[in-house]
DNA sequence: AGATTAATGATACAAATATACCATAGTCAA
DNA sequence: TTGACTATGGTATATTTGTATCATTAATCT
């Protein structure tokens, strides 16, 4: 992908004109370094309002930067904001290195990179409460059955394995030589269903979910796309990030998901979850582990 | 915690109308629900073309919803990503945001933190030629066997499926009703073994690398400790951080090592991979395309 | 000083935009 | 089947957009 982020360089090319810029047009400039994000959205006149010049100075500045008139000069600040690039902080500085030794290591980086995209735009979009919730209604049922096929069966075990310390029934599903609807065909209101299906949707997914509801089962449905199916008729749904620079799907932020929601379910169920976290602070804390704070 | 940004309950709103949607204004909110920035940014041909639908279709959509037409409707989007508000753009923020609210929030603000973390410090270790010349043994492989048991054998089970698409033959094991051993037991130089196990290690693990050691079978080994006996006789290791603030430990890093690695994989194996990877990011915007089911 | 040029603002215009209107293709009930 | 109705695509239109043109002001220099 090798975005050398557009907008920043464009934006210190700016920074570098605005001496030889003519008073107006730097007036327009000025505004433009401080609010680039309006750049992006903002036609000319309300940009030539919010920035308290003419219209026209702005299409003059951008052509005394060297392009052919605003929409071009606009045009990269729009594409920066659109793939969402804007917001990289990029706290991770031995990716740049990385990135500098050849193709393999920009692939790393790119993998790297993407994971860690994947868990923060995952639980970015995550409301708490609703995962409390979710981990209510575990922590209450008398099964949980997680249904995963492909390559989302294995999440799906992992989960089941974890959590099958006690508390309440798990189960994963399909189990071998059955159907996802067979293996709930037992299952009631007092049961909760977890289903996992990303693009392209499984239909045995989709069905199971569909039976589920009918029986009266309790579904937490999680999927990629918050326009998935499997959250239609969800009682809780949970949007994941799957991408990748790879023709494969990445799991890692489901399986973190899946983590973080057992996580709840344990703090629902016991109270010294607490102290818990707390000595694990102290801990790292101890260890030197923190660098940060 | 949960961002109270105005496109967000928008995204909630369109995502719970989405089933009584037209078919086609279906597929427009589809796509702007999976890349909502791209509502701010684009025109109403734009995104049409975009979601490839008709142009038509995305103002009537806008008015399904309840707006006037899509200009009012675009316009909380373009309000949210002028003033920076678009859920992507910080992770320190809502971090903080999260350590905030309680208990939980501050339990919900750890996992992520120590996901994050460990992904960080396991890439940080990990020498890039390392991991190509072990990419480049499992691609001249004749067999790949993927050993983990207990909660690893998920993470192997997913390795494996992925992996499973042509090149050389992988396996996953212990299969059902049987041992490392025996799944080894024709296994030769030919083949690799990559095994996991972490604290506590597990013997049958240990037994199955001595086994393959003896068989001349090469051994990738994955660990959390770089003391990790799975690590002693293997040609290539490599050292996971699996740290959670519970008492179970966290698979996350193992899984995208693992994606990595396989990453690598195709890359020795294709010359097209960088021409891939550059494509990417016109990939993700097209994501909605892909979308029906 | 006045003359010349650069900078700015007001207005005009062609292209693009959102949307209204109409025609056609499906869909379902009777 | 027919007929009523909905969903969708194509075309037309009023509005807004970016920009060009021209008038006006400010600045610079013999």
């Amino acid at each position: 992908m090798n975005k050398s982020n557009v907008s920043s360089t464009l934006l210190e090319q700016l920074a570098e004109e605005l001496p030889v810029l003519t008073p107006q047009a730097r007036k327009a400039a000025t505004y433009m370094l401080e609010n680039p994000l309006d750049v992006g959205v903002l036609t000319v006149r309300e940009i030539a309002e919010a920035a308290q010049v003419n219209p026209n100075t702005v299409v003059r500045m951008a052509r005394q930067i060297g392009f052919n008139g605003y929409e071009e000069f606009r045009a990269p600040f729009r594409e920066a904001m659109r793939s969402g690039e804007s917001a990289f902080t990029d706290r991770v500085r031995w990716l740049q290195d990385t990135r500098k030794s050849g193709e393999l290591g920009a692939l790393y980086a790119d993998m790297v990179h993407n994971a860690l995209h994947n868990i923060e735009q995952t639980f970015a979009e995550i409301d708490i409460d609703k995962l409390l919730s979710a981990a209510q209604q575990i922590w209450n049922a008398q099964n949980v059955f997680t249904l995963g096929v492909g390559i989302n069966n294995s999440s799906a075990r992992n989960f089941t394995y974890l959590a099958s310390t006690g508390m309440v029934r798990f189960h994963a599903i399909p189990r071998a030589d059955s159907t996802p609807i067979d293996d709930l065909a037992m299952a009631n209101s007092n049961d909760v269903l977890i289903a996992i299906t990303c693009k392209p949707y499984r239909v045995e997914v989709l069905e199971a979910v569909r039976f589920a509801k009918a029986q009266g089962i309790t579904v937490i449905g999680i999927s990629d796309s918050p326009a998935s199916p499997v959250l239609w008729g969800a009682e809780h749904g949970f949007v994941v990030a799957t991408d990748t620079p790879q023709f494969f799907p990445s799991s890692v932020s489901i399986l973190a998901l899946l983590e973080t929601l057992l996580s709840f379910v344990i703090a629902v169920g016991s109270d010294e979850i607490v102290d818990r976290v707390e000595k694990f602070h102290q801990r790292r804390h101890q260890l030197g582990l923190y660098t940060e704070e």
